[in-house]
DNA sequence: TCCTCTAACGCAAAATATTTGCTTTAAAGC
DNA sequence: GCTTTAAAGCAAATATTTTGCGTTAGAGGA
């Protein structure tokens, strides 16, 4: 039922899936969410509603790709000279992106789907990002440096425990407790 | 759409409600999930489609206001002598319902609904929980005593990200070491 | 207790969405 | 080029969701 949706990477399927997650993007902007259908979003792709049922499985899944994919970073990180100030710099930026209404979308939309494949390619990319900002720390020469998993533990966590529970309860200076507290 | 789903406590729609909750939980049992629809469950409940929507507005947030439900605390908090063990015992119980798929299930219904309100009961009885743990311990004397903030952040927190995204990755050593590190 | 009022339910028709069998198309590999 | 086949289109069959309207059972007052 839900497979790797790109089986043929080179033409017709990648412009058939290209065209539905903008479709997505770009519907969720004009109608609130529960008039977002299936046939709507092949209307606009322009595309027949059975190719995203035979691709995707259902609406749901189809929303936990397209959010998933908008949760691949695209922006690289600021480099503000310290490791500290990259966490702050980054996750903040992630905070205040999910903290929006569409933002809490996209993480509803990834956390309410079935397969856990989806969740862990957006795992995948946090651990990525923090990576690179642990790198950089290195070759400044800081230390001691934490490891991925202590930020993912001591930061993203409480982070995300938020973004779904409490959003409103949210403030930079609960994000830079964490990140102090982890470091130390 | 969506309104307290107890109007009138007293009589049929209270009814209504428990047969339709419980519908849900036996049904969820015997059929795969992408097989569960309202008409299904309305007709286990003895009740007509229409009531479902009418009063739930859709599957999504029907399936969340019974997550909700479930993950209230129905047992007491077990009295292990100390606070780390009765951190121990309380969130490892948890731990081990919600990695199973039921439990998994559960999860995603909560954080995959449109609507705040559930997450937040469930939070609250999170809250609620750890505030009998801690006063307990107060009750025992145990010093220093963190806040129930600091357990949600230092416990909670992780052990959910985990669920969310990793759950394969979880251990009982794994939440010991949270536990013991948000103590010390 | 009885009466009135009304939120919630049932029913059934209409509107939408989903599934499915079969045909057609367009990339991939030779 | 030619062949093969995954993926898309099309349209009929199902299933679900929405809606208007009549009915029912609790709530609250006389």
């Amino acid at each position: 039922m839900v497979e790797k949706p790109a089986v043929r990477p080179g033409g017709r399927s990648a412009r058939v899936q290209r065209a539905v997650h903008e479709a997505v993007i770009t519907l969720d902007k004009e109608v609130p969410r529960d008039r977002l259908s299936v046939p709507l979003i092949a209307e606009r792709a322009g595309v027949t509603p059975s190719t995203i049922y035979r691709r995707w499985g259902n609406l749901k899944e189809l929303l936990a790709d397209v959010a998933a994919e908008r949760l691949q970073p695209d922006t690289p990180v600021a480099d503000t000279g310290s490791l500290e100030g990259d966490l702050i710099a980054w996750a903040g930026e992630y905070m205040e992106e999910m903290t929006s209404t569409p933002g809490q979308q996209m993480l509803a939309d990834t956390l309410g789907s079935t397969s856990l494949e989806q969740r862990q390619r957006c795992l995948q990319a946090q651990r990525h990002q923090l990576q690179l900002i642990l790198s950089r720390a290195e070759a400044r020469g800081e230390t001691p440096l934490p490891t991925v998993e202590r930020l993912l533990d001591g930061v993203m966590a409480p982070l995300t425990y938020r973004l779904s529970y409490a959003p409103q309860s949210l403030s930079k200076d609960n994000l830079a407790q964490w990140i102090a507290a982890t470091l130390r």
